[in-house]
DNA sequence: GTTCTAGAAC
DNA sequence: GTTCTAGAAC
């Protein structure tokens, strides 16, 4: 079994790929290290290897696999400077093999000059052709990383480096292994090696090799028996310890991360600091939280990274789950500055989570101090932008500017500020041994930290699957569509149309005849056209009407939003479709007549308009109104619709990325009034800052943010599993008492809950966090 | 959906 | 006296 037998570790052999320009000596480098004889070595040459004369691609690869079945390491030596032609033999070393890359970066001069001068060069490279062939493939020049599947790269750039190298190849016994990570690189880059030998601190100067003064490309010998205080990761990399891993081999964390599909959130144990949480039960939730998370979201990694190398809470959840069989590519540790995973552990985290203080403030030392300092003051502002205060068991996501460091030099765009129980006496709020309390509570901190970056990387996933669907449909869009994802100032353009229509609106406003306009209702034809004297009667039950089934289930109504259940019994209706008053059908009209409504349409397809609301409750407050006929609200929606449903539930996630405005983190929610206004199904897509003049009243407030907004993921998932939508249709919904969305706070009246809203930082309940609820516009600053 | 406005609430 | 709500009309 894989591990099992230390004979086989002994024998695993290495790739390594030679990178460089034809005169950059790479055949050279292969003969002096073959000479020295020290483990079986095969040259793969793409210049001699049909019987001498230049061959295929193919012709080494299946060379090299057939030199790795018979335990020989491989030298691959041809250009391979651009990563295609490197990746057939990465995918084909990995499986069997410890990857390594060779550059020899030397000066394209010195490469020229070496291919002129040479005679008899077996890939007939030589005199003044060469140079400009050298020029050309230095050109196209890719400089290997990591994230191709490599577990060990080292960087030439003079003929001591490569003297180096050769000594460090040389002094690679059968049984010797040489450290992982990027050696050799200059300037910057020496501090991604320095890094890595930092927390490969294990490894030990191989015999034979005499100390040298440049460790960079020291050979080192790591230690055979499982290291487990090194990085999983980066050990795994190259870990001979069995096939399971070296299934691995290759596959690195970084590799993975790097990958646009890919999402990796970096977290520190929370609360086992400072705040003295028990070892043994916290490793205990992290391993349960993140088997449980890791069942139901794909795509995503975790890791969990402390400083040392001897975490004791590191290596309890590294065997606690590997007990659970959690899925390691999944979830695993890492040794390191959670601040510099980048830049000295080659892993790239795009989510890492900060183990706040409930202030959200800097300082106080640790994970907290480390990260703000890193982040700079750009961190700063966001949070404070986001949230003022943090309780134990939440956390809050907050979008890092790109101006921060962070991001810059680590790659990180979200920055999950978690706050954790406290079981340290000398801290604030402590639990004095209150396990129960402490346990649900950390175990609420782990759940909300990682569902919040499930909606982090559920956005990414929704932008990737947009822009393919966009591709698809775009043809099947009107010529008049303003495209949003072109156009960078089409914000502006339909708030344009908005203003024009507000005027239109204004026009007719004093035509007392028509007082109220609907929503996107515009032209004096289209008015009269309705009857705006009003044909139809509208009795204010009829308004309430839905022709839904009564006789759902309620304990399947979401009470999320709700302080208190809210039952069912005021609601009238049921037995017929309701009418609809004249003014009710603006957008029945619109949805059927678009080609009369194009000054309001912002975009078209076959299935769905997109307008602005005439009458935005927030900055930004876009209606897509679907064109079906007979589907006028929620409750008329069945399965047979969930294609359209999930095509306007994506073009509503695009509309609340490209609405995204530099001033503000705005974050959206894209849903349905469960008894809607407005005659034709539309869903609101509406930013959450409810910042809007035209948000006046109790109805207009409690419409989006009490269960009567029903939102559209839940609503496509109820739909997919019962057949149907929840209405949450109570009057009462709308007559509730007015209470801040975010902190859940009481106001007496409208005024003075807009006055709260406008300052009110407290980070969002988790019940919206969770099932993407809430859609984070500012994607487009973290990309 | 909005507007208008009487009268309640402060 | 002013602010705010809620019902009615459209």
């Amino acid at each position: 079994m894989a591990g099992d037998d230390p004979q086989a570790d002994k024998t695993k052999p290495v790739m390594l790929i030679l990178v460089g320009a034809p005169g950059s000596g790479k055949t050279t480098f292969c003969n002096d290290v073959m000479s020295a004889d020290r483990r079986p070595w095969v040259r793969i040459c793409q210049d001699t290897i049909a019987n001498g004369k230049a061959g295929t691609k193919q012709q080494c690869l299946k060379s090299a696999a057939e030199a790795l079945k018979d335990d020989k390491s491989v030298f691959i030596d041809r250009c391979n400077l651009e990563q295609e032609q490197r990746a057939d033999f990465v995918k084909l070393g990995r499986t069997q093999a410890d990857v390594h890359a060779m550059v020899l970066n030397l000066p394209a001069r010195l490469c020229i000059s070496r291919s002129v001068k040479r005679t008899g060069h077996e890939g007939n490279l030589q005199g003044g052709k060469a140079a400009a062939v050298v020029n050309r493939m230095m050109q196209k020049k890719e400089l290997p990383k990591l994230s191709e599947g490599f577990c060990r790269i080292t960087f030439c750039l003079n003929e001591k480096d490569v003297k180096e190298a050769v000594d460090a190849y040389i002094a690679l016994g059968p049984s010797d292994s040489l450290p992982s990570g990027i050696f050799g690189q200059k300037s910057e880059d020496a501090k991604v090696q320095l890094g890595i030998m930092k927390f490969l601190k294990k490894v030990e100067i191989p015999k034979n090799v005499p100390p040298n003064e440049n460790s960079q490309v020291s050979a080192a010998k790591r230690e055979s028996k499982g290291d487990v205080s090194c990085s999983m990761e980066l050990e795994k990399g190259c870990n001979k310890n069995g096939t399971a891993e070296d299934e691995f081999c290759g596959k690195s964390v970084v590799g993975d991360c790097s990958r646009d599909d890919f999402h990796t959130l970096a977290f520190p144990s929370i609360s086992t600091s400072d705040f003295q949480f028990n070892h043994e039960k916290a490793s205990d939730i992290i391993t349960e939280v993140v088997a449980d998370f890791l069942n139901k979201v794909d795509n995503v990694r975790l890791i969990l990274v402390d400083l040392s190398h001897k975490s004791r809470i590191l290596s309890l959840v590294r065997a606690k789950a590997a007990k659970k069989h959690i899925d390691s590519n999944k979830f695993l540790t890492h040794v390191g500055d959670i601040t510099r995973l980048h830049t000295e552990g080659g892993l790239h985290c795009n989510v890492i989570a900060n183990a706040a203080n409930w202030r959200l403030k800097p300082g106080g030392g640790g994970v907290n101090a480390a990260i703000f300092k890193a982040a700079g003051e750009a961190l700063e502002i966001a949070t404070k932008q986001h949230a003022e205060t943090l309780s134990p068991g939440n956390s809050v996501v907050i979008p890092l500017p790109s101006n921060s460091p962070l991001h810059q030099r680590e790659g990180v765009t979200h920055v999950i500020h978690v706050l954790g129980p406290n079981m340290n006496p000398q801290r604030p709020n402590c639990l004095n041994n209150d396990y129960v309390q402490g346990g649900k509570v950390l175990r609420d901190a782990y759940t909300s930290l990682f569902e919040n970056f499930a909606s982090i990387s559920r956005s990414k996933l929704n932008q990737k699957i947009q822009k393919e669907s966009n591709r698809k449909s775009s043809t099947g869009y009107s010529d008049n569509r303003c495209d949003l994802a072109k156009d960078t100032t089409c914000d502006h353009t339909s708030e344009n149309v908005q203003k024009a229509k507000r005027e239109i609106s204004h026009e007719y406003e004093k035509n007392k005849k028509c007082k109220g306009l609907p929503s996107g209702f515009d032209s004096k034809d289209e008015l009269m056209e309705h009857d705006c004297v009003g044909s139809s009667i509208r009795s204010k039950s009829s308004s309430f009407s839905a022709k839904h089934d009564d006789n759902r289930n309620e304990s399947s109504v979401p009470t999320s939003m709700l302080e208190e259940k809210v039952h069912t019994h005021q609601k009238i209706s049921e037995e017929s479709k309701r009418s609809w008053g004249s003014w009710a059908q603006a957008l029945h009209q619109i949805a059927m007549h678009p080609e009369k409504h194009k000054d309001v349409i912002l975009e078209m397809s076959d299935e769905f308009v997109v307008l602005n609301d005439l009458y935005p409750k927030a900055r930004k407050h876009l209606l897509v109104l679907s064109r079906a006929s007979g589907l006028d609200t929620l409750a008329d929606a069945r399965r047979e619709h969930l294609p359209l449903l999930k095509a306007m539930h994506s073009a509503g996630l695009k509309l609340a990325e490209k609405l995204y405005t530099d001033d503000a983190f705005m974050m959206f929610r894209l849903g349905y009034h469960s008894v809607p206004s407005l005659q034709q199904l539309h869903l609101h897509v509406i930013s959450q800052d409810f910042d809007s003049p035209h948000l006046k009243n109790k109805k207009h407030w409690n419409s989006f943010t009490t269960a009567f907004f029903r939102d559209s993921a839940d609503v496509i998932e109820e739909i997919e599993k019962s057949g149907r939508a929840t209405l949450n249709d109570d009057e009462k919904l709308l007559l509730m008492e007015l209470r801040c969305h975010r902190c859940k706070s009481a106001h007496p009246n409208i005024p003075r809950l807009k006055s709260h809203i406008a300052n009110c930082k407290t980070s969002f309940p988790s019940s919206l966090i969770q099932n993407g609820r809430l859609v984070f516009a500012s994607m487009k600053a973290a990309a």
